[in-house]
DNA sequence: CTGTTAGCGCTTTCAT
DNA sequence: ATGAAAGCGCTAACAG
């Protein structure tokens, strides 16, 4: 027995219509007849017919579903993300094509060719470090592009972040003011203009704010899971820190419990800021001080963002810029 | 300036040959002179020609993409599945459409039929309980379908697990060695064959191997969070447990922090055993004994079995079972 | 309100 | 080894 698929050539047979008709009532159109839709809808119905996406695609240049690149979504951060983007994604009646990159420019151009060659109808980007190819692409392509969570520097396409800046002169602000002198800041790649660039440029602000000399000593890059967090244990003890404004919960939390397993009291001797107030911030013991960060809002607003860029339609701001908060636990005083 | 793409027509024109021999050095035919073959690259290089998957998909009835419905890739143990997933199918040139279903009976069914329209050449399935509904239409459609981490009691379809059966009878048994005369059996909903048939048989063999009789008031159901886990802690106390299997690692820790804050000693007063072996059992204090899952190795092995199925290669069987582990922490004695 | 007619860009026999 | 031509299933003018 053969795939036999039935098409809206054969409804428009057994409908006595045309296909166009058949077509009009699939897509909603107005112009029918109630008499001629309700026999249609009926075909359609008793054949269980359905409309092929593919030749849809094909013929209108619509395929209803986006790209969304993201370096891993086993990572809690793009994780609540992608569900945010999913959400709205679902709402407007698209669907996603997910796909890693870990942040690898190789893997990122390759997966971004294959988006573009299945001609999705927008893309939503997630990732460290812009790189100028991805850059190029992005303009040379007519396809929408929405930056979640990630800066671009140029400004070439639309985007949806908080203000990391302020973020973080906020918390080493509220570090400093509780008697620390020295603070360390430890974040992901100063590649990443979010690092690099804004939160740095915070962090520094609030020193500068304090009358306290910038210390390279106390700059920290280290991959955003556990096990560096863990692994920077002596460093940071070694710099005479008292405290830290981190850039990610795992990478906090690893440093929090490799404090207080060598004995060392949180928050007594040593206060610590993380970035995302993501479960593992709520489930440390002490439980972790935090900038909250409205990540599935950042996803969702992304998502909603691009459907108004493939809509053409005119848009007040292209990069938008949600607010944050600082959610007070245990790891501070 | 219009959106002009080129097609595979205008290679052919410029190369001065014919469509299909384009279509042929596209698709990596070796019934082509290198000649040709090297006249024809140059013109795809020169015209920046990418072919169009939309068309490629109508004309062979393969579109190189397969759905994967996921309850919740914000959840730590789908969203390991997932990247799984995703590494294999981009191994073999595959891209996944994600769609999270939040384990509703009537999402699975709305997104299984937008996935089918847009002519997925297969279906990654993952869910707690598979409605009849959802059945009927696998069963019906021709596309081949892989569980993951997830029961068919009727097993229809191929299937990715490992025998939770097997590895709750063990933790049970552990808790009852070390001493424990009630252990809590804590889950997620018992409709979920996982949870209501696995899980729960595994649970009472070892109490009936160690003669205990089985006590409908150690059984609780909760739902997959942290505050479900912390919101059990009275009525898991007034039961009289000094220990506890739990299916879910956020639920476990919920309950462990809930009773080390009440000042409950884990595991001196309280044995816990988790299922995940996720990083939330890493990072608690006391860290959780835990069931070890591959997670990433089931999404893997899923996606390697469809490929299998959508090439329609024989397989040797189609339900497929990993290995487990028990991975001892601070939870348990 | 409904039908006709071209394509959309590519794969795939079938010839040659 | 290469070309010609017929679709794949649907949308979108354009008529009427």
């Amino acid at each position: 027995m053969e795939k036999q698929t039935i098409t809206i050539y054969d409804v428009a047979r057994e409908a006595a219509v045309s296909m166009a008709t058949v077509s009009r009532v699939v897509n909603g159109n107005p112009n029918v007849k109630p008499a001629t839709r309700k026999k249609v809808l009926e075909v359609i119905e008793r054949l269980d017919y359905r409309p092929n996406a593919v030749a849809r695609g094909l013929a209108s240049k619509k395929t209803t579903t986006v790209g969304v690149i993201i370096p891993d979504v086993s990572n809690a951060y793009f994780a609540s993300l992608a569900r945010g983007i999913d959400d709205v994604a679902t709402m407007y009646k698209y669907n996603i094509i997910l796909a890693n990159s870990d942040g690898n420019d190789v893997k990122e151009v390759n997966v971004l060719n294959t988006l573009l060659a299945k001609q999705v109808d927008g893309i939503i980007f997630m990732g460290h470090h812009l790189t100028e190819q991805i850059r190029g692409e992005f303009s040379r392509s007519k396809t929408p592009v929405v930056l979640a969570g990630s800066i671009d520097p140029d400004n070439q396409v639309g985007s949806v972040n908080i203000d990391y800046e302020a973020a973080t002169k906020d918390a080493t602000n509220q570090l400093i003011k509780s008697g620390n002198k020295k603070v360390a800041f430890i974040s992901g790649s100063l590649l990443d203009p979010i690092n690099g660039i804004q939160r740095l440029k915070g962090y520094k602000e609030a020193l500068k704010d304090n009358n306290i000399d910038f210390n390279e000593g106390l700059v920290f890059e280290a991959e955003y899971n556990y096990k560096a967090g863990l692994a920077l244990h002596d460093r940071v003890v070694n710099s005479g820190a008292t405290a830290a404004v981190v850039a990610d919960d795992e990478l906090a939390v690893g440093l929090l419990n490799s404090l207080t397993d060598n004995g060392v009291k949180v928050p007594e001797e040593f206060e610590i800021i993380t970035s995302n107030n993501s479960l593992f911030s709520d489930i440390a013991r002490p439980s972790v001080t935090s900038i909250s960060q409205p990540l599935y809002d950042i996803g969702a607003v992304s998502m909603r963002l691009l459907t108004k860029l493939m809509n053409k339609e005119d848009i007040d701001e292209k990069d938008i810029v949600l607010p944050y908060g600082l959610i007070q636990k245990q790891s501070t005083k």
